[in-house]
DNA sequence: GCGAGTTTGTGCAAGCGTTCACAAACGCTT
DNA sequence: AAGCGTTTGTGAACGCTTGCACAAACTCGC
């Protein structure tokens, strides 16, 4: 993995660059963000970090300590201003411009991704999309073209990209993320079932359905598993561990 | 999160039951499996830990550490089989039955998952499609109809299936989530961009293409605010008035 | 202005996860 | 059978992450 750790920026003078955010931090500063459109749009002015950890479904400690890697936003005894909290986030995450994307591949997939209307909510916009299938190039999709993979690194470098989504096969996918890493884009999200080799200082991010399921069935079978075998407790205390739940009201 | 700790089944006979794996060797075990499919296709017999951490895209040492949790499948001096690896992998994951999942909102992306053939090759079989829309109920893909969500709980039952996808709004996600829990569902993959509650013993996991968008715009932003702040010498005149050079990352 | 009640921000300890480094185990060659 | 090069499996150290628990800081009511 591109880990590269950047000592520096630490002590930044008053204005509000980065803190060096830890990477789990990052991965949920996100679901914070959502939930506070969320509490926004429904009359909430401030949040206390109970109930926006509950929205987040996080621990309100965790919250706090992520929160207070940004500074203080908060007034204790009250809460966080919600709104002070949504532009401190969106700052934080470079969401204040509206960023650009590209996607690859307009298949099955990418035809969905493309068409989903709620990026521009979330601080995105997809302003290219790619294909290396002519049949495809020049329909429309939400009034975006289908150009040629062909074209783009003139795309790329003219509207000046720095994050494209592959939803190519996997064939495909290397070879598109090198012509995207050579045209100047140097964030990936992957959609295609494959391991991407990218030079350090490119980051790759990966979505994986059936990845998912893999992770879902393991807890499946071992719940399954668990249950069959009955408890097997060598000696008698058993009291401190709740039994399997009893809810289980399926038939 | 629903982070139930499980003391228990720690001691297990010498059978092949669960060794209790650590969750983020869950998480990696797919990808592994994924890696070995693709050796086994190239006409490898065995790999070394190093060969398949390279393929998987991770640190060999974190994959030997990985796979000793399963027990000892490798030979020293030679490396891992990989048809036996593979088929031990599916056990411990559960692979073995090819487990049915059913598939609720067949809307943009529902439907481009419906129609993802990579299932079949990946250890699953979407057998149920359902939407709550009566425009699409009856509508075919890949040769499975659609069916009202009225339905869910009948046909959940019937099938016996135990792992669902969500890809409706956000709106039903929750009412959809009760259903399924109800009818005996204990393991959702969450397309729709919000928190999903729960029962204990549930699981859920989640995928929301923004908030990948956005942590992939954090590392953006926090790299070129680094390219352009340069070093932050003591000596401050410099620092701040950079020229707003459009994009000075090398090709 | 003061006390009571809230809520934040954080020091600290425990738990996980990762990585290094190396002994034990294997095949192959002689 | 013995030595050599290779590779696994794992003990141990390190760093990251989580969660507790509490002092500091704030509001509100009086």
């Amino acid at each position: 993995m591109s880990q590269q750790r950047n000592g520096q920026a630490a002590g930044v003078p008053g204005g509000a660059v980065f803190p060096d955010l830890p990477e789990a931090t990052v991965a949920r500063l996100p679901e914070y963000l959502r939930s506070l459109h969320h509490l926004a749009e429904t009359g909430f002015d401030t949040v206390s970090s109970e109930g926006l950890a509950a929205a987040a479904g996080v621990n309100s400690a965790k919250l706090r300590k992520d929160l207070s890697h940004l500074g203080s936003y908060g007034t204790r005894g009250v809460g966080y201003d919600v709104a002070l909290l949504i532009a401190q986030i969106e700052h934080v995450l470079g969401l204040t411009q509206r960023r650009g994307v590209a996607l690859v591949g307009v298949g099955n997939l990418g035809h969905a991704l493309a068409g989903y209307a709620g990026f521009g909510n979330r601080g995105f916009r997809i302003v290219a999309l790619f294909d290396a299938d002519a049949h495809r190039i020049g329909e429309q999709i939400n009034g975006l073209a289908v150009r040629h993979i062909d074209d783009l690194a003139a795309v790329v470098t003219a509207e000046a990209i720095s994050i494209a989504v592959i939803a190519t096969p996997v064939h495909a996918a290397q070879r598109v993320t090198d012509l995207l890493v050579r045209a100047g884009v140097s964030s990936i999200l992957n959609f295609a079932p494959c391991v991407l080799s990218v030079p350090d200082g490119v980051h790759v991010r990966k979505v994986d359905l059936a990845i998912e399921l893999q992770i879902l069935s393991f807890h499946e079978h071992r719940k399954s598993a668990l249950t069959t075998l009955p408890v097997h407790v060598g000696h008698g205390r058993a009291a401190l561990a709740t039994p399997v739940n009893g809810e289980a009201v399926a038939t």
